[in-house]
RNA sequence: GGCGACAUAGCCAAGUGGUAAGGCAAGGCUCUGCAAAAGCCUCAUUCCCCAGUUCAAAUCUGGGUGUCGCCUCCA
């Protein structure tokens, strides 16, 4: 398996440091609003990720943090006139509303930079011990120049990263690109007692604490958006190799951008949708099959017109269930020659891995779950597929859907109306016996006002929902 | 100024040396009481432009053009 590393700017053959096994730490959502579609890409790609790697039999241990401290949490807190922990919560419940809508598992923890504050603090204190850190009235800041790995990830040198830099000039600052580890509180500002005083940590300086803590000094794959590398990520390597001694994160990856009208959605530009605006006009399957349809790297455009492509693709993967369950309940009786099936279908699985497994294309395996459909439903529309062939797709196709979490609002609550629909469906072939064609159409209408749509098929009426 | 990414059909999107996947949309046909679903057919002699390397290039090299991103909080 390969996998595109940002520090090398290579792919690179995924080995992990210990066989069988998997570290992955994403840097999660600053908790003072809603999710927008961007931060939505790198919540459902490594999320899919990590159900790659349990496919392929590795442990994973996953860790998503909450910032639940920070500037702007203090700031909308104020505005609101609730306090920074009342909003966080707000906001750590409304991720993981979007996040289960999106078909995203929980992460194997979900720590917040608040329930972490003695790490923190001890992490800045062993950097201040090896110089690397200084305190300067009450805040505490890292010496980027003391750390000559500085820039390695975005591949600028210290003096290349100072010529771009538009950071204000900090009279506190020894040199303009350190960087904060600890804030000291502002008055009314949430704070915890510190060996430099009342204050909070800065924004990069948890991510260490906490990978450090769940997953251990050296983890196998760092993983969030592009924006992160600069500072953020080139900030931990400091903080989190300045005081260990030893390598920081083995493999970074870094999803492309969602851009709206070719420029990338952010809140600074406005040009943001929410998660949850989203999902009430498209649906939250069509977003992760949107997102997933295009490599994760790539830039990608999010549109109206984009997402119901995506609802129109995920549409042909539904119906082409439907028709395997429906052959598999009702299809014909009979041996078939499993052998020959076992070597057609391992054709399809093994395409579809080695996508996967050059970096991570699911666009390429999806593309790959399309034909499995074509063929599945020319046999299907043959009339001549068993049901136990029908079984075999259905299970291979489940298999390779599952692996990106596709299809899974698919189970929901149907029954309510079966009674209702089955009831008019029998009216209405009791009307086509009779070649009553007003009548049985006046009872499809009916039914298409209450959003089924129906299907006469050989073996039967079939209705699904529109 | 430094660093980086991208440019493939009407749209979306794979493909990094061997003669253009897949999806959406569109048109035709088959099936059907009518539909729906599904299948079949059609839909890029060509991959931003120019030059080069090669038996062979969308893929490699050089040079252009265009778009975007990071260097400030941002996924």
């Amino acid at each position: 398996m390969k996998l595109y590393n940002s520090m090398t700017m290579q792919k690179e053959e995924f080995v992990p440091l210990v066989e069988g096994k998997v570290t992955m730490y994403a840097c999660g959502p600053t908790v003072y609003d809603y999710i927008h579609i961007g931060n939505a890409r790198p919540i459902i790609v490594f999320d899919a990720l990590r159900r790659y790697f349990e496919y392929r039999g590795y442990e994973v241990t996953f860790v998503q943090n909450f910032t639940d401290i920070d500037d702007k949490i203090i700031r909308r807190a104020n505005e609101l006139g609730i306090s920074s922990r009342e909003l966080a919560e707000k906001f750590i419940e409304e991720y993981f509303v979007d996040a289960k809508g999106l078909g995203v598992r929980e992460a194997t923890v979900h720590p917040r930079a608040t329930e972490n504050i003695p790490q923190i603090i001890e992490l800045i204190q062993t950097l201040m011990d090896k110089g690397l850190a200084y305190e300067s009235g009450g805040d505490v800041y890292f010496r980027t120049e003391r750390y000559d790995g500085y820039g390695k990830l975005s591949h600028q040198s210290l003096d290349d990263l100072l010529a771009g830099a538009r950071v204000d000039v900090n009279e506190i600052k020894e040199n303009p690109m350190n960087f904060a580890l600890w804030k000291k509180a502002k008055p009314g500002e949430p704070s915890w007692p510190s060996p430099w005083g009342e204050g909070r940590p800065g924004w990069h300086i948890e991510c260490s604490a906490m990978s450090s803590r769940y997953l251990g000094k050296t983890i196998d794959i760092h993983c969030g958006g592009q924006d992160l590398t600069f500072p953020h990520h080139e900030n931990e390597i400091a903080q989190s190799e300045g005081a260990s001694g030893q390598t920081f994160v083995r493999y970074w990856l870094h999803n492309g951008y969602i851009n709206v009208d070719n420029r990338k959605m952010s809140k600074s530009l406005g040009n943001f949708f929410t998660v949850r605006d989203a999902a009430a006009a498209y649906g939250y399957e069509n977003i992760r099959m949107f997102m997933l349809m295009s490599h994760y790297r790539s830039p990608l455009n999010y549109s109206g017109e984009a997402l119901t492509h995506a609802k129109n693709a995920l549409e042909r993967l539904k119906q082409a269930r439907k028709n395997l369950l429906f052959v598999k309940e009702n299809g014909r009786e009979g041996e078939i020659d499993e052998a020959g099936l076992d070597k057609k279908l391992e054709v399809y699985r093994s395409r579809y891995i080695e996508a996967m497994d050059d970096d991570f294309n699911t666009a390429d395996a999806i593309s790959v779950i399309f034909e499995l459909v074509r063929e599945a439903n020319t046999l299907v529309s043959s009339g001549t597929m068993a049901r136990r062939e029908a079984e075999r797709y259905l299970s291979l196709f489940d298999e390779l859907t599952g692996v990106l979490g596709l299809l899974y609002a698919e189970k929901d609550a149907d029954t309510e109306l079966a009674e209702e629909v089955e009831a008019l469906i029998a009216a209405r072939q009791a009307a086509r016996k009779a070649k009553n064609w007003a009548e049985a159409d006046r009872i499809r209408d009916k039914l298409k006002e209450m959003g089924i749509i129906l299907e006469d098929t050989p073996q039967g009426v079939r209705w699904r929902r529109a």
